[in-house]
This record gives C-alpha cells, structure tokens and sequence, in this order.
DNA sequence: CTAAACCTTCCCATAATGGGAAGGTCAACA
DNA sequence: TGTTGACCTTCCCATTATGGGAAGGTTTAG
C-alpha cells in the first residue's frame, strides 16, 4: 500500500512516516518506480510509534521499546523498567507543573484586575520574593514545552 | 558591565542574553570596543525573562509580559488574563500527563517483569484497546517536552 | 611582553514536526 | 490518446530555545 494509506491507517502524518525511516525505525519496501510499499506489520510499527509518542516517549524511547517488541526474547522486564522510568519522569514534571500554577495563582489574586496599574505580578517577576537582596539564585528548575 | 557578569547576575546564560537581544527583548549599549554594556535596568530585566521563562512562559508571552511591564499605563487586568490563560495551560497539561501516568501503570501492573516473554504492555502498544478492532482513532492529544 | 580570560560574530546541532517547491507517476475520463 | 488531478519522490527551509565551538579581537594580571 502506498504511503496515503499507511498514513491514514496508521495516524501517522506521511511527513512523519518518511522521517522515521530515515532514523530506522522502519523500511518498508520500494517498488519500481521508487514508491514505499507497506504491509501490515509496517501499519504495526507506525501504531505501535504512533501510540508510544501519545504517551510521551521520546524517539528514542521508541527505538528501545520497538527493539524489544521485535525480539520477543527479551525479558519483559526491561519493559517495565523503562515504562516505571517514565512514569516517574512525568510525575516530577507534573509536581513542577503544580508547583508554578500555585504560583502563579498566588501573584494572580495580588492583582486588581482593573484599570489601575499596581500588579505585584510583573514586579515580582522583575525580582521575586526570597531573590530581592541576594544575589543570583541558580535554580532553573522547571522543565518545559 | 560585561555579558560576562551580566549573566552571572541575572543567572541567563552569555548565550541567551545575546540571543533575547536578537529577538529584540532588550536593547543594552555598545562600548566604543564593540563590547556590550549592561546596566542595572538591563539585569533586571534578564531577571524578569529568567523568571518568567521559569514559570513556563513562553519567549512570545514573555514578550507581552514584557511590554505590559514596561507600560505601566497598561491596565494589570491584562497581566491577569495572561496569567489566568497560562494557569489553563498548565491544569490542562497537567490532567493529560496523569491521564498518561494511570495509562502506564495499568499496563505496568500487567506486566510480569520477569525474565518471561509475555508482556501486554507492548502488544498494547501496537493495537490499543479500543482500537483493536476500529479503523484509526485520531486523536494525537497529548503535548509533550 | 605574554598568557589567560574575556569579548565579538558566525555557523552548526538538537527534537519533532510542518510547509512547500520541483518534478515523476498513475488512474480516470472524454 | 491526451489531459487532468491526485498521488508520490527528494530536497530545502522554518520552527523553539538552547548549547557548542571556531576564528579572531581586547583587556588584564603577572
């Protein structure tokens, strides 16, 4: 089948379909006039890439878990072991998330929401509290889009 | 003073600082040897874009924030929607990573983590549930880092 | 005077994705 | 048969925010 259809059965966009071959994660067959011609166990792999990048694994990531999903032999607990690796990624970032809405939320109810121009939010952000007198406070903690 | 210290005060990176010049966030002066001088306007204001990319701004909403900063004339109920629209931002994001999180661990907990073959989680990558049977489920949801 | 520690600009790379141009191919229809 | 439109191909460029590094000028300390 040609790329259209892979795309479309897989979700995956043809843009996206051509880059992961060109990073190996598939090769699908050419046919003579140089069209990619998919199979089902290609679909497979665009699924399998497709549903892996939803739940926020990185490419790489991908590679390693269709590595092991080629080679059924492979312990399946290496699988769990990079899938409880991500899970706690995502709830340190997510405990970073909540910890930037209280926040904001705290500056926002500081602010008048009027025409008058006083909003502590701007100036706290020029120089926050607990940073006013000291001098540079490294932390550039908070991982983002 | 130089980048050099200039970095060091605001804790943003000689590198960035030249780069939010690029992008027109400030403007310092020139010395008559080409070298950039900052003064203390200037550090504040690296520390207002150090802080506000912290809070997961991006350089676009810093640029607003920005303006609005500089502008004290600008009613603060601007700052406030701003923050309010990030606040969203963040909740929304926030429920999709542990929508994410509840996903992987259902899986995980079926996943014997031993030396055996059999693990559901990959299988499941490839067909989800739900869309085993179904044509392709196109929600591509989920924002990622 | 020299060496180290600065500074400058310019180019490249990253991750994952999209846009678009220039050109080849195929299928359907008159 | 010819044409048209819908495909496909590769190649280049843009994005976001950041870092690395080279080549070269400057300043400062010893």
């Amino acid at each position: 089948m040609n790329i259209g259809d892979a795309a479309e059965r897989s979700g995956v966009s043809a843009k996206m379909i051509r880059y992961y071959e060109e990073i190996a994660l598939l090769k699908p067959a050419r046919r003579d006039n140089g069209y990619r011609d998919y199979d089902e166990a290609n679909v497979s792999v665009l699924q399998f890439i497709g549903r892996t990048r939803d739940l926020g694994f990185s490419l790489g990531e991908v590679a390693n878990l269709l590595a092991l999903w080629r080679d059924r032999k492979r312990p399946s607990r290496e699988v769990k072991r990079l899938a409880a690796k991500h899970i706690t990624d995502l709830e340190r970032r997510i405990s970073e998330m909540r910890a930037v809405v209280r926040t904001l939320k705290r500056l926002a109810d500081h602010c008048h929401g009027d025409e008058r121009s006083e909003c502590p939010i701007l100036d706290d952000f020029a120089a926050p509290a607990g940073t006013r007198k000291v001098g540079s406070a490294k932390r550039r903690g908070v991982k983002r889009s």
